[in-house]
Order: structure tokens, then sequence, then C-alpha cells
DNA sequence: GTGGTAATGAAAATCATTTTCATTTGTGCT
DNA sequence: AGCACAAATGAAAATGATTTTCATTACCAC
């Protein structure tokens, strides 16, 4: 029954616990990982299932996979040279609880991304 | 240049300002207009740029499209029926601004929106 | 009208994701 | 070991939204 294969577990967490299921298969190509296409797919769902890891939709629609738990972080981005920073949301977590409380919602998540021009362009 | 279709505006609006490419399509379609897919994807995509309608994701990937006031907001949506509510996100605005300044970037914009289940689902 | 630009849409291409199905692997049983 | 049977695997085909291509058409200024 178990199909949340602990080698795209493993994948998913040296990806810095945030990827798409192409790019852990990718990954695992890279790596001379022997796995097919439908097998990664497999496994994120059943992770998914077994809430180990949660998905979210990049802007274009693509699933992405997290680790639960993991500290999620937000994205600096330059729209220039795409440099990304990783940073601290304190504000948005309780701000996105505080919203969600006030209008009857439970099992909340948030994307929060800033864009913009950093200092080099 | 204005690809922004009013034909696809109105149907939109008439939808209840809540849609996806493929249900406006059918949706004019069904009203006996005579319009190509393609043409009504450009239309969004057009209407997206003037900043008349907003794109968010549906939990399949689907993008869906909805029309929105001028007023900057963020948006609470339902994982279960695709309700949404639009949120005052003052705090966020700060912390945005505060991340920028702290990382030397300038001329930024954001994105935010929570998910979860609302009261009814 | 003529020339040129923008808009249109049918069909093909793309891309992530799911389904199908035949094969392989694992496990318990004797 | 040999056997049976369920679960896992993955290649290939199917699906479905979205984008691209390209030939045609509508529109506008002169």
């Amino acid at each position: 029954m178990s199909r949340s294969n602990p080698r795209v577990l493993s994948t998913l967490e040296r990806a810095g616990g945030f990827a798409s299921a192409q790019e852990v298969y990718r990954l695992m190509q890279r790596e001379g990982e022997s796995i097919g296409l439908t097998t990664v797919y497999r496994a994120l769902q059943s992770l998914v299932n077994d809430k180990i890891v949660d998905v979210l939709r990049r802007d274009d629609g693509e699933a992405i996979y997290r680790l639960c738990g993991e500290a999620h972080h937000h994205h600096l981005v330059c729209k220039g040279c795409g440099d990304t920073v990783e940073i601290e949301g304190g504000a948005i977590e309780k701000w996105a609880k505080m919203m969600a409380e006030e209008h009857g919602f439970r099992d909340v998540g948030h994307t929060a991304e800033i864009f913009g021009l950093c200092g080099k362009c």
C-alpha cells in the first residue's frame, strides 16, 4: 500500500524540500537513480496523502511539493537578474492566521513573494 | 493592440466574474457567439495585462480569471469550493517594504495568497 | 482602391499529469 | 526450493489546458 518511495522523499529533501515532480525526476536521473516518472508522481501523491508533504501551485500551474513542517520561507526575487533571497515571513504567518480566523477558514496555508530590482540591476 | 475583446469581458462578467478560459469559451458557444478558443485565451491574457482581471489557480491547476476592483488586495481562497474573499493586506505591504529595503531592492511589488477550507467545506 | 497592420481561429505543438497494461518484485506458504 | 498472489514499477498512450504557427480576414489611413 505504501507507495511513499523513500528515494523520492530523500530526493525532495535534498532539493531543499521544495520541488515539482518533474524536477524531482530530473534530479534523480542526473544522480543516476533508476526510476520512472510515473513512480515519482505516485510517490509524491502518496506522500501528500500521508501528509508528509504539502502541494502548492506555481504561477504557471505546475504543482510543487514541499515537506510539511519544514520551516517555510518566502522569496525576494530580482526582476532584472533573477537573483533570489530567502527571507523570513513572521509577519505573514500571523497575518494569514488572523485573516483565516476572521473569515472562518481552517487548514490554511499561504504563498507570498516579493519581486523588484536588486542593488546591482 | 487592444486584444481585450469586449465580448469576452462581458461573458466573464455574466459568469459571475469568475471562470476559466475553457468555461468562458463554452459559455459563449452555448450562447451562440462565434469565437475561437485562441481568441478567448488572448483576450483573457490581455485583460490580465491591463489589470482588469485577476488570475488565480484552481486546485487542479486550471487558471481561473476573475474581475477585480482597482484597490490592491489579496485573496483568501477555499480549496474546497473555490469561494474567494478579497482581503486587506496592510501587514503585508509593510513587510514587503521592510524586506526590500533590508536587501537593497527597489521598485518592488508582491503577491500573497491564503488558501484553506471555508466554513461550509 | 491599395498597402500595411492588427485580429482571428483552425490545427498542430507543448507540457504536466493521469491512465493503461504488461512485467517485475516481494512475500507468505508448503 | 517452488508456487501463488498482491503490490510496485515504468513505458507508452491518453488527457486536458494552454501556446504557437500560420494563413486568412477585417480594418484603417492615404
